[in-house]
DNA sequence: CGGGCTATTGAGCCGTGTCAAAGCCGGTGG
DNA sequence: CCACCGGCTTTGACACGGCTCAATAGCCCG
């Protein structure tokens, strides 16, 4: 198995080339191109345009937003290196989110018409696809609905925790993290009040769990981050969440 | 292209065999298997055996729930004729969720393995599948957070709402339904207590928009309903779901 | 007819949202 | 270099939706 050079996709178990040999990696870099660099408040796509395009970020952050019907706007995700979007608009033909960069970003660009016909040659690369589509859709399904059912307090920790780990397994070994994204842009991604944000970051800095200077945040201690995300889960809400009986 | 003859796909655009020539629609019931019928309460998969099949559901009603690390219980959706599950295991390599019957149940069951060697070999099939799974991942991303950040009475209202389109797509020209599932799954999946439900039902029996007999549930006024799924957005929760200044 | 599960109804409380005001930071222009 | 401005963030006071707990009622099945 070829070991090829894309160092963000590193870390990860479902960058494309995975799998393939030295000559179909080739195959597959013909397609790709390195845009230009991005910077803050850039869009890389706008939600209703037509859809050509998949992206994978290779330095950066990104977050992902819409606006329903009402014009009320939901974030839906922060993208870090190494993460790819746009699989959601390959049906509906059209993107349903649009991104910016959060910060100064560098991606990838791949034509999905191209990569189509190449995992049509290349089955190794038609199953490293169905992976990521699939990977996408089970951590769309399990995080949400455990997300709905916490409290503020589960959530704010949960997400910093998550986006801790996301840095780590990029190879940030360090517990201080830059989050480039306004605390507005947290709130709403969570379903909550900024003001409730506010609140809670002064709570866990109360706590010693964080430090936070404006946007730079500090983890002081790991494990007490992680008892918050799941402190509630046994005390409250086993009557509409039912705790297991049998296996 | 080939009018197949799978009748709970009439109304799909997605249904597998679509595009597909009659030879290659040949190929592809090779690899499908028409299960026993299940009862009520009978499990098709359980959470954390080893993937292997997709299934589609022909008739009659499943639910898909898992537990999480703490035992704690989600209900991640109801699932009706013509829809398919057990994508989301394909990365993972086991099933996330079980899945069991709420009704007299039938369901094709796909040899995963088959299907994805089928998929190289008729390019029109791998296209579906990619559709099916991009469309699958569009709504997983859009559904959940345009939820969390509604009131219990819109998500209750949404709710049936679409199982009634659901019903009504799959070409039940009726408003009354019946929803084999208890409150406390109703609840559950909503994230709510079962008796915001009971609360809410009388409501809107109150209102004149629902009629409801044990699990019967007939919609009196669809417009009123409609308009219950929408009635906040603009009213509150403008703050943390920013409306659009921009266009 | 009794047992057990499901559903309903009521009373009270807590978390989180709303509103309003003040503080902070960075950028711009005189 | 400093003063001003607008957006972001924080803080406080208050209200209310929905959860909890507890009791009652309905339904299914033996």
């Amino acid at each position: 198995m070829y070991t090829h050079s894309c160092s963000n996709c590193a870390m990860s178990d479902l960058c494309l080339p995975l799998g393939l040999s030295k000559q179909e990696v080739q195959k597959l870099e013909e397609i790709v191109q390195t845009t230009a660099v991005k910077h803050v408040g850039d869009k890389i796509v706008r939600q209703g345009d037509k859809f050509d395009k998949l992206y994978a970020i290779k330095s950066g952050m990104c977050k992902a937003y819409r606006f329903d019907e009402s014009g009320v706007e939901y974030v839906q995700s922060f993208h870090l290196p190494g993460e790819i979007f746009g699989l959601d608009a390959i049906y509906a033909k059209h993107y349903g989110f649009s991104v910016e960069a959060l910060d100064t970003t560098v991606l990838c660009e791949l034509d999905y018409r191209q990569l189509q016909n190449l995992c049509s040659e290349i089955p190794a690369l038609q199953h490293q696809l169905f992976n990521l589509l699939s990977r996408d859709l089970y951590s769309s399904h399990v995080n949400p609905i455990e997300h709905f059912d916490q409290s503020a307090e589960q959530k704010l920790a949960g997400f910093v925790h998550n986006l801790l780990t996301r840095f780590q397994a990029r190879g940030h070994n360090s517990l201080e993290m830059q989050l480039p994204m306004s605390r507005r842009d947290i709130a709403n991604h969570l379903g909550l009040a900024p003001e409730t944000i506010s609140r809670l970051l002064k709570r866990f800095q109360n706590n010693e769990v964080l430090a936070i200077d404006n946007r730079i945040v500090s983890v002081l201690d790991v494990g007490k981050l992680q008892s918050l995300v799941h402190c509630h889960a046994l005390e409250a809400r086993i009557t509409r969440r039912q705790v297991s009986k049998a296996g």
